[in-house]
DNA sequence: TTGCTTACATTCATGAATGTATGTAATTAT
DNA sequence: ATAATTACATACATTCATGAATGTAAGCAA
């Protein structure tokens, strides 16, 4: 029964994103109710309410927490104009994103959400394509520094670019989600960073 | 209010497993209830609390009836000893699951409700491992192929048969995922066995 | 200081959803 | 022919979950 200044609500509203992350991660989102994520945040749910339309609104403002900074990460790895060593460039960007989840909880518990802890089903489905426009976004850079790379004689002449780019991403991809479903034994967790070097490693000359 | 006999059951049952695909498709597991799938069936909840215990039961017998076969296909294209052209046999392999996902409605909606149209929560969560396991004995049989086409030169030498097993691998998860998810679109979907011809070229001397 | 707004808490009406218990006609066993 | 069992349908009790309506105290502007 603590009212607030605005500054207070700011920090009503991130509570509220946390536990919800908290909550959607052990629940799933579906069987998530509104009351689970109000009593880990320890507010009602009028207070959620006040803050968020409805379960997908929150969601919605969750994902973009943590997916706005790793497009602007995206550009500043793969995208620089100095094009020295291209590939170490993808390498670089694809460990960082592994660093990343094994860093900042944060962003690793709503990859797992997005994953495996969630239904991409009326409203939800939405957030997938938009999943899809974002990959688009990645394969077309990662093409560009495959073809830099390519200027630059470092991969063998047979590669086309384009097959590569698409082939690095599918093995990312893949890697991203087993990395997530792997979450008790350690067959992919540990072994990431070493995985993405291996790959690499095929396309160099 | 028709009572059969036990051919009848077993017709009755094999129309709840095929409902609880549609409704499991449209609306996800958990916003499934087991009145939805009733109706879709055309029959009561008590008929599908007569044949299953709950909706995880159903869920696994709907697995089962896919992934059963899944996995003595493997064992024949992956495993059998005439080792002629290895690399062939696990491309071959591949494709074929893919052309499995264009011609049998059945598997597509299952692997598509098994990506995305589920959360991997509570009872689910064994799915999940079991998910694990058999993606374990897939990384296995591949490097057996690879360790094959190794011996038959069929390889670059600098390339380790373990190592192109799970990459391998990893792509073919993402190939799938990406598969499911891009059902409107047709980024992934028409360009399927291409990509994976690609994926083989890269390995082959 | 007064009155409006913010930031919640509380209460309520309503609708699902589940699982179980009970009913019942047709099959099957004896 | 009778009893037991099967294969369901129907009815019920209970437990959530939602969203909106209402209440309220603390901030804030004039």
């Amino acid at each position: 029964m603590v009212r607030k200044t605005k500054e207070d609500a700011e920090l009503t509203r991130q509570d509220i994103i946390r536990a919800a992350r908290e909550v959607f991660l052990v629940r799933g989102v579906s069987r998530t109710t509104m009351e689970h994520i109000a009593i880990q945040a320890g507010v009602t749910r009028g207070a959620i309410y006040w803050h968020f339309n409805n379960k997908t609104d929150l969601f919605q403002a969750m994902r973009e927490q943590v997916f706005l900074p790793l497009i602007d990460r995206m550009d500043d790895t793969l995208l620089v104009e100095d094009s020295e060593d291209p590939i170490a460039r993808i390498e670089n960007f694809l460990c960082k994103t592994i660093q990343m989840l094994n860093e900042n909880t944060e962003t690793r518990k709503m990859y797992e959400i997005m994953m495996i802890k969630c239904e991409y089903v009326g409203e939800f489905s939405a957030v997938l394509r938009q999943t899809l426009l974002t990959s688009s976004g990645i394969e077309e850079k990662m093409q560009l520094a495959y073809e830099r790379a390519k200027e630059q004689g470092q991969l063998q002449p047979s590669h086309d670019p384009a097959q590569l780019a698409i082939d690095t991403q599918l093995f990312f991809v893949g890697l991203l989600l087993m990395w997530v479903r792997d979450s008790e034994g350690n067959h992919f967790r540990n072994r990431a960073i070493e995985l993405i070097k291996a790959h690499m490693r095929l396309r160099h000359r």
